[in-house]
DNA sequence: TTGACGGCTGTGGCATACAAAATACAAAAT
DNA sequence: ATTTTGTATTTTGTATGCCACAGCCGTCAA
């Protein structure tokens, strides 16, 4: 019965308020702590299971599972229950040329406004790795979005904010990787650098063309390495019966 | 196994799969159809009464109400109830800037893969207007929107043309006013014709950046002469913060 | 007369109970 | 032995009832 079943491992949220939204950010963490392209078959998600391990009862559970849906973690298949999303590298790779296109835009219009203050930030951010970021790669994994994401701030667009971050949540799992190979890291200290100088002589077109080369770059890059994505059990959703038991 | 059956192909029978999306979709309906913009106060939505009016119970109601929380046209207030949310002036200019964005850069990509029957797609929509679109502002504005989507659907990303989907149906408030004008329909015409030459002469970078151009142009406009959006009521419900759905 | 406090009502949030559907298992027939 | 069908269990979808909190109104006191 109980088989090797993916139980998530959660923590009882104590009732208080919002008892929807502390449900779906606790999922949401067991999912993004769960290593989703380790395990091969889909994984379901139990409404049940997950009520009772959260002490809490199905209703909130199948709301909070319906913000995920939107945020794109969960897929809700009618009457055969929730599976956790595998992007596929083709959806990565679309999430990063979106990501190209936002950022792109939005380094157009900093190049208009952002001050010293702000050019000194971001300058800031990269210094600490300006001479061996090969040596510290989860901390300029880090650095690294948050200077896009920095970026994307300084266009003055919130919503190019919300966007993005739902965008980058889905690319955990492609950060660590495309960081180690290719001398990625490197090279990406170089472009940023670059970037920073077009937004400091104020050069929309330069700046927006650099962002857009940086993460196109990215976006090919997965295209050419990013197979461990469709990885053990390739192909898309099957449409049909895919019990995968025993 | 059997598989190669003839088998013949009904109608999944969508009946009581997704009851939740029936309301939703209700709901989302009604909502369009309600002159947001001439009311004054804020717009409550009552479960009780929804599921009166829908015949449903509360459940699916709230379901459907979460979904459209998260495609951002209701708020949910943590105890005081549900409200239709009323975009202002400078969110929908933020949504333009964002759809400028991803439209540029579907244009480049399209301009290397489109295929000729693709620009006779785009030109077909045009021609039935190049002469005088201010007589048919109506149809013309549908035309006008099918034109976007299909140059987003050119660049070949989905994930463009889900995002801006969803940006769209916050839009229908604006296109008609906008359209009326400055003889906006007139020199989108024009714009539109410069666009499918770059696409068709395979320039990238121009037809990247007139579609930009054309598309910040509109932001623009909104932002000078789109102050009924924050009308009677300015600043109705400004931001009180919390919640949201990201 | 005015302001504050307390009960009353209405609405949303949560839990639980029930029904329908799909899958898994088993038995029987070919 | 395999396939098919019937049954049972699991699981989702829906309904309803109860509870907590916010807003409102009336009354009482200063």
């Amino acid at each position: 019965m109980s088989q090797a079943q993916p139980r998530l491992r959660i923590e009882p949220l104590d009732v208080g308020l919002g008892l929807r939204k502390q449900a779906s950010d606790a999922i949401k963490r067991a999912i993004m702590d769960m290593d989703i392209y380790g395990r091969a078959g889909e994984i379901r998600l139990d409404e049940r299971r997950l009520s009772e391990d959260l002490g809490v009862s199905r209703t909130p559970i199948r709301e909070a599972l319906s913000v995920l849906e939107q945020e794109g973690f969960v897929r809700s298949i009618p009457r055969r229950g929730i599976i956790v999303v595998r992007k596929t590298k083709r959806e990565i790779v679309e999430m990063i040329t979106v990501w190209a296109a936002i950022e792109s835009m939005a380094a157009r219009l900093a190049a208009g406004a952002a001050t010293p203050a702000d050019i000194a930030e971001l300058t800031g951010l990269m210094d600490a790795f300006e001479e061996d970021p090969t040596g510290h790669l989860t901390e300029y994994s880090d650095a690294n979005m948050e200077f896009h994401r920095a970026i994307i701030r300084l266009g003055g667009i919130g919503l190019m904010s919300t966007l993005t971050d739902s965008l980058f949540i889905h690319m955990r799992a492609v950060r660590a990787v495309t960081m180690t190979q290719d001398n990625r890291a490197q090279r990406s200290v170089g472009d940023h650098r670059a970037i920073i100088a077009a937004l400091r002589a104020g050069d929309a077109d330069r700046a927006g063309r650099l962002v857009r080369d940086h993460t196109m770059g990215l976006a090919a890059h997965v295209e050419r390495h990013g197979d461990f994505l469709d990885g053990p059990n390739a192909g898309g959703v099957p449409a049909t019966n895919e019990t995968g038991g025993k």
